[in-house]
DNA sequence: AATGAATGAGCCTTCATTCAT
DNA sequence: AATGAATGAAGGCTCATTCAT
């Protein structure tokens, strides 16, 4: 009864109702989700307290439009990349792309990454959301690799594993920057082992 | 004067502060960080409220604590897998050990990976004390390879991205489970990725 | 200017002001004055929020034309019951058909009893409606009596009075049940108290 | 876990909790449970908002504490009033002091009684605990009356009603005075009741 | 006359931290 | 050193009412 949550459908609203996520995606990632209020984010956003909860249920659900828009960010990009190719792939030249193009998202995403990751740990609804995005993700390169010609056992898992792999390199490279780490060597390491896992 | 904390020089005092840390860590593996109140700490670790403050400056630095904690109870396992080798090492026995290892260690620490992960992002001190653990733990290995005869190239390197592969992927076993996934043909994977890396 | 509100002299808006009455009234019902938003009254109503506000001052004022219908409601038919009377009247029929009629509609109007009730006691105009339409009630059914030709001592006094006794025990029969009466008993009581005031 | 309420032990706590219960009481009396604040009512308590909930689970369970003492402060004089009755029992003098403590009672507690009774009939504990001590007092009574050797056909339903009547009265008596009814007629109409009732 | 999106004050509740004992 | 009651600021959310259309 209470606590409908209009779907929004004129073009006003959808734009109100994503200026509001966006503000949350900001604040998200400059202070988190608990340094967050709803009240800032209604603020940054332009509009009233009261109405984000016309267009959210609460404050979580926000989080999880935020994560769709995180997400979208991040791996829009990505697919691109496979967009403009032709059979055969070069790996040798793909793969370094693939692996700048996550660099560079996780550069502009410094903190909002964690937030979510965190936020999805303790909260099953945000964990099953990012699990369904990732399948998705994983599909739709398999997709395109095999609409590229690419026959390899184990396509699903190989995928997975070498965004796993792309990521954890990405994120030492951009967050943790230890002294002792020559990431140039590192990141020819993560070439190789991803060629020959795709060769 | 105020802020000042004891520096616990008693032996009864220090096992308090320990109780503490421990309490701590278990509600942080429970229920997260900001799902904890500091009174459910004092309450779990059998002190009163009060006394908390007189050990942690704040809330935030029991969490460093149970950071320092954290990592003991993951790596010290990790590590003491490298302690009866003698070489050479037999990496197609070792690599499969370390995994296990990192998988029952996952397993144990739930929420508690995630939720000092996320803290992490936001919070420098924390970041610090996490990049230095990791430091830690990645000369630590290396010394014990290079005292186990093991010569390689770029052995840091090497050592972190092993490192890194395997939470990777003991995360993706114990945490996301997607169903198109086959975590036996993945595990294999890593373990040939890894045999590649150190031979 | 700004507050008035219009008088609604064509038949679509009556019909429609008294659609937001109907729905309050429900909702009252349902779940209490407090418990009710002007978003849901308008809901039900098949109107829009805003519009209330051009039929009532404010939600206290749908409370006031709620409590009128409400009398209207339990008293209409109640009064109904002496119509078809010619006398002599035989009070030992009247009587048990009254206390029915009493139990019927408490039945029927549970909740919305309480809700007006407690705002008379916090708002003097509902409690100065309120009790202008027992008054009126009162002295409706006294004409009633006297062209019945019962001709008693302190007629307004036992009616009124025995109205009190009629809904007391209406509302102990429908809300309160406790274990230990037996409401037929108390009942029969109530029967007898009343032949006796009046004869 | 969380919501723990502290069990006063201490005199000094036990005080300050009746010193929130009382100034509930007040506040709801003036403005009734809707009207009044957390914050107002531990500011009239003279305590911090934040303590208020250690003492109780919610705002509501302060109302259930202050019906307790409603019903305290409006039952114990009426029980006294057996208190010094030697057998045979008057009921000519009996009946109108008690007719004579509910009205001074109802003059005491004008808004309260409204303001409990509402809550009780949209909160099913509130609603629980008023009939529960609803039973105590008829209990008691008839206790009472028993020692006092009145021995009457079922007393409980006889003492259940005359309460429900003298409270019926004592509420039209002080709260609604419509003018064209004489309150002592009706005084000597329910004496007379309640005397026949009896004997 | 009508809509329903928008406003923003206000409320209940929590909790890190302090303080009297 | 220790207790645990007390503080009070802050946050999420609701809803009567207004306003642009």
């Amino acid at each position: 009864m209470r606590n409908l949550v209009r779907q929004p459908q004129q073009e006003r609203s959808i734009e109100k109702k994503n200026r509001i996520i966006e503000a949350g995606y900001q604040l998200f990632s400059e202070v988190g989700y608990y340094g967050t209020n709803t009240a800032e984010i209604a603020k940054r956003a332009g509009v009233s307290t009261g109405i984000v909860y016309g267009y959210f249920q609460d404050k979580r659900d926000i989080l999880i439009c935020v994560l769709e828009l995180y997400i979208n960010k991040v791996f829009d990009p990505f697919l691109r990349l496979f967009d403009k190719l032709t059979p055969p792939i070069d790996f040798e030249i793909l793969i370094p792309k693939l692996i700048e193009q996550a660099i560079k998202t996780h550069k502009n995403n410094r903190k909002i990454h964690e937030a979510l990751h965190s936020l999805a740990s303790s909260d099953e609804a945000v964990n099953a959301q990012f699990i369904a995005l990732e399948d998705n993700i994983t599909l739709k390169i398999s997709d395109k690799l095999s609409k590229l010609e690419v026959n390899i056992d184990n396509p699903l898992e190989k995928i997975h594993f070498a965004m796993d792999i792309i990521q954890s390199f990405s994120h030492e490279y951009v967050f943790d920057k230890h002294d002792y780490i020559d990431y140039f060597v590192m990141k020819e390491m993560v070439v190789k082992i991803l060629k020959d896992l795709f060769n």
